[in-house]
DNA sequence: TCTGGGGTCCTAGGACCC
DNA sequence: TCTGGGGTCCTAGGACCC
């Protein structure tokens, strides 16, 4: 099951009056994240940017993207399918998988009019439109799924296989990226069903599992689990940000990382988790990638205990010929709080003191808004910023920016510097 | 697709151990 | 100092997804 156009369907679900009206979301980022079937219809696309929706689509009611709103929306959903099936995956935040076997009897009709019933069942409950795919994999019930778009609802049963994967471009199935279909072109292969059709030999010769499970299941035989287990801890955290226009100055830099690593790190304290691993990027103004990864004297979530891992790793990949266009920090080896084990070097006192600092940190950023208290090195950020927000082709939210702040003047709160 | 942000899993190969 | 054979763990890097 695969919610259409779900951003923009909760947001016409929630204020009706936007229902046939062009809507998108993710005014935020100044991107599309989602469009309704009448802006798609006008010709918007995910991720075009808004000054050229406004262009296309003058009409285009557009939104910042509300997740709180969203995420109810997916819980009640999964929560409906749970009704119908024990064995629910939630995919994403508006996809799952059903495993339907057995369950015929007890609603004394096919997988098909099961299948109606879903789809009518959410579309009364909750006024969101699903599309669905029934037939005997995960793979072939996702082309299912994404073979009829708004409101569809196909079967694809082994005698129909073929069919459906005869005009089917490689690269569209689940689990084929670009790569993987240049590669498999080579051998001649274009269709999902020319890659069907190869033989056990050739696909075991030349690709890994991932490559053969999606074979397997392309053939009607069910090998990718329907898995329910409820999202496991992280395994990783990561904050990127792209900047407008680029910059060579290695403070503003090291700022918008710092800045990452502040907001990685409220995640990581949110979920109770440390990192034993850091990872920081650049990317500069034409796309080139640098990173590090450092490891960590012990597991932690303070920036103040990061800085300088950060700032040394910073010096490491940053050349000052070029200019960068975004940074970012990937927090990984996550391990529960509790759960460290401090050796004989490390400094507990100390320690323990950041833990406190950080009590009080996030205490205060619950109160104040978020960055109240945050790191000297993220502050050059706003310099930037500044200007940023009043270039006109790119939208930014200053309300998130400057949160911190805005509510502190509010509230007559005077910023104060400490030094720890 | 003129390119935003946040994730996951798999594999090969080296380091190290018995 | 050199040699066989076998295993585990870790890391870098690739690929893919929403």
């Amino acid at each position: 099951m695969d919610a259409d156009a779900f951003f923009a369907s909760c947001e016409q679900a929630l204020h009706p009056e936007l229902k046939g009206r062009p809507v998108i979301t993710g005014k935020e980022r100044g991107i599309v994240a989602a469009a309704s079937y009448e802006a798609k219809g006008r010709g918007v696309k995910r991720g075009m940017r808004l000054f050229e929706v406004r262009k296309v689509c003058p009409d285009a009611v557009i939104l910042p993207s509300d997740y709180e709103s969203y995420s109810l929306f997916s819980m009640r959903m999964f929560e409906i399918l749970r009704r119908f099936s024990p064995d629910v995956e939630e995919y994403s935040i508006d996809e799952a998988f059903v495993d339907l076997t057995g369950l015929r009897r007890a609603y004394h009709g096919s997988y098909g009019t099961i299948a109606e019933k879903i789809q009518q069942t959410i579309k009364t409950e909750i006024d969101i439109p699903v599309s669905v795919g029934v037939s005997l994999s995960k793979v072939l019930a996702k082309i299912a799924s994404k073979h009829k778009k708004p409101y569809g609802l196909v079967l694809i049963p082994g005698r129909e296989i073929h069919s459906y994967l005869e005009n089917m471009p490689i690269e569209s199935v689940w689990g084929i990226g670009a790569n993987t279909a240049a590669y498999l072109g080579k051998y001649g292969i274009k269709s999902a069903l020319d890659f069907a059709r190869k033989d056990e030999w050739f696909v075991k010769k030349h690709l890994s599992k991932p490559y053969r499970q999606v074979w397997d299941e392309l053939n009607g035989r069910s090998v990718l689990p329907v898995v329910m287990e409820s999202k496991k801890a992280y395994q990783s955290i990561s904050k990127s940000k792209t900047f407008t226009p680029p910059s060579g100055d290695a403070t503003f830099v090291f700022a918008q990382l710092s800045k990452n690593l502040e907001n990685a790190c409220i995640k990581a304290r949110r979920y109770r988790l440390v990192a034993s691993r850091l990872i920081l990027f650049l990317r500069s103004k034409d796309f080139q990638d640098v990173g590090i990864e450092v490891k960590l004297n012990h597991p932690s979530a303070y920036p103040v205990e990061l800085m300088e891992v950060l700032r040394e790793g910073f010096g490491q990949i940053y050349s000052p010929q070029l200019l960068y266009r975004s940074t970012g920090v990937v927090l990984v080896g996550l391990v529960e709080e509790g759960q460290v084990q401090y050796s004989l070097f490390d400094d507990v006192t100390r320690i323990d003191k950041a833990s406190k600092v950080y009590t009080a940190v996030d205490e205060l950023s619950k109160r104040y808004g978020k960055h109240t208290v945050q790191q000297a090195s993220s502050l050059p950020v706003k310099e930037q910023a500044q200007h940023e927000g009043e270039r006109g082709d790119v939208p930014v939210r200053k309300t998130d920016l400057f949160m911190g702040e805005n509510k502190r003047q509010r509230l007559g709160v005077p910023m104060i510097h400490i030094k720890i």
